[in-house]
RNA sequence: GGAGGGAUGUCCGAACGGUAAGGAGCCGGUCUCGAAAACCGGUACGGCCUUUACGGCCUUCGGGGUUCGAAUCCCCGUCCCUCCGCCA
């Protein structure tokens, strides 16, 4: 959420920030909301002065005895309340639809942000090692999980539906070995808070991390307990210190969270992305910072770093793309993805996605801190990152690491995990 | 799931429907070589508004209602506690 204030000194930049994002944003409606709610608010206010002072006289007047003056007192106040009454339902019609308009605007995006609506617009910032150039034809990733019988679609489909993974055996050890790899570099190496949060998010919380009101058919939704199942544990560490007040000295303050994540991928559907590209239900680290402003471009760029320290570690080839205006998710003013190289498909897919919301998702969830004792709080910024999604880190280490009899080498990092240097046939 | 009890500031804690006591803590001061103690003063976080003032409005978990006026009465909800039931 931005800051109406700031749109109210600053209205024709903002739009124009904004519309290289989104060319039909336009500000106009807001403002003159705006407008016209704080017009109102003055009157109320001076008649709410009014009453209160009338209300103490009336006090007065009965504890002295004079009950009749009192009487009439309180006979004349009655209109004066009605009116208050119509004007206060106007101001908070007005506010409602003042939020309605705000919570939909996007972030502003920073200015080294490429503009363009098109995501080809990238811009890749660096690469890591050599494209792996397999010296005979690679196999998709499902093709070698068939042979070595280390997933069951067809299976999960018959208790979950389609979509939905099921490892098993070495797939399953692989899956575990990777969570538990990203886990312990991210505890021991990097230095984030482990957390393992709840899997369910409340409407606030989804709301605060702006995955509600734009996103909500892409999540899982129990109805009864208006409860929705985790898409990404952004969502929930994003909620970490919603309606907190923290210390200046305790920021940077770096979570890592490991959930499943759940996504309805509603629409999404095609031949490259069969396996295990998009699931209804995939595993994954999470990075989360809360920063001070001053702080938090540099944040990101650490944060994308650690990031990138896992890849490095598995040995796999990926660049770095730096997302254009019109690419980039409504809460993010910045946006680094991480891509790894998948052989079967001769293309890079993205494994991370680290962000800097600035304080678009604190103002949502009220999350401040002190600058300094006695100084008036400040929305605290707010940055998240993949460290990593394990089900893509899958598939790509199947088929980098592919031999031509179909066996599969472990990179160095996992062979404590896995207990072994190579996945065996079954 | 059922029955009760509770939520007031940084903390503790009070308030016949009449406009948020008191204490601790914190901040400032007096005293002191300095500190402690004592004493004096300040202290409702926070938000909104513009005429930026010794200003006004809102803020007693959240949302509604009754009333001239609600921390207080009524309704709905959230969270916490106790008991019963169920349960990995």
């Amino acid at each position: 959420m931005l800051d109406l204030k700031a749109i109210r000194e600053n209205p024709e930049e903002i739009e124009r920030r904004l519309k290289t994002r989104d060319p039909e944003v336009t500000l106009k409606p807001l403002l003159e909301k705006d407008e016209r709610r704080r017009r109102i608010l003055q009157e109320v206010e001076g008649l709410k002065h009014e009453r209160n002072e009338a209300s103490e006289e009336v006090a007065r007047l009965k504890r002295e005895g004079r009950e009749e003056e009192a009487q009439t007192r309180i006979r004349e106040l009655r209109a004066l309340s009605e009116r208050i009454k119509q004007l206060d339902d106007e101001v908070s019609r007005l506010e409602e639809e003042i939020r309605d308009i705000l919570v939909r605007l996007p972030n502003l995006p920073h200015e080294s942000v490429p503009v363009s609506f098109s995501k080809d617009d990238k811009v890749i910032v660096r690469e890591h090692k050599e494209r792996p150039e397999l010296p005979f034809e690679p196999k998709h990733h499902l093709e070698l999980a068939h042979e070595r019988g280390l997933l069951d679609f067809p299976r999960a489909a018959r208790i979950a539906g389609s979509r939905f993974p099921m490892y098993v055996g070495w797939g399953a050890r692989l899956e575990m070995a990777l969570i538990q790899f990203f886990w312990d570099f991210h505890c021991e190496k990097t230095g984030y808070i482990p957390v393992l949060p709840p899997y369910l998010g409340n409407p606030e919380s989804m709301f605060t991390a702006s995955q509600l009101p734009k996103f909500q058919d892409d999540v899982y939704y129990i109805e009864r307990d208006e409860l929705y199942l985790n898409p990404t544990a952004e969502t929930l560490l994003c909620n970490l210190h919603r309606g907190e007040i923290l210390n200046a000295e305790e920021l940077p303050l770096k979570y890592m969270a490991y959930t499943a994540c759940f996504r309805r991928e509603a629409g999404a559907a095609g031949e490259e992305e069969r396996g295990l590209i998009r699931v209804h239900q995939f595993n994954k680290v999470e990075l989360f910072k809360f920063t001070t402003p001053e702080t938090s471009f540099d944040e990101l760029e650490s944060l994308v770093k650690d990031a990138e320290a896992v890849l490095q570690a598995l040995e796999l080839h990926y660049r770095v793309a730096l997302l254009p205006t019109g690419d980039m998710a409504a809460q993010s003013a910045k946006t680094y993805d991480l891509e790894v190289w998948i052989p079967s498909q001769k293309r890079y897919y993205e494994v991370s996605s680290c962000s800097n919301c600035t304080d678009y998702q604190a103002r949502r969830g009220n999350i401040r801190y002190r600058p300094a004792r006695g100084e008036k709080p400040r929305y605290v910024h707010t940055l998240n990152g993949s460290g990593l999604a394990t089900s893509r880190l899958m598939v790509a280490i199947l088929e980098t690491f592919q031999e031509p009899d179909g066996r599969v080498r472990v990179p160095e990092a996992l062979r404590d995990y896995l207990k072994t240097d190579v996945i065996p046939p079954r």
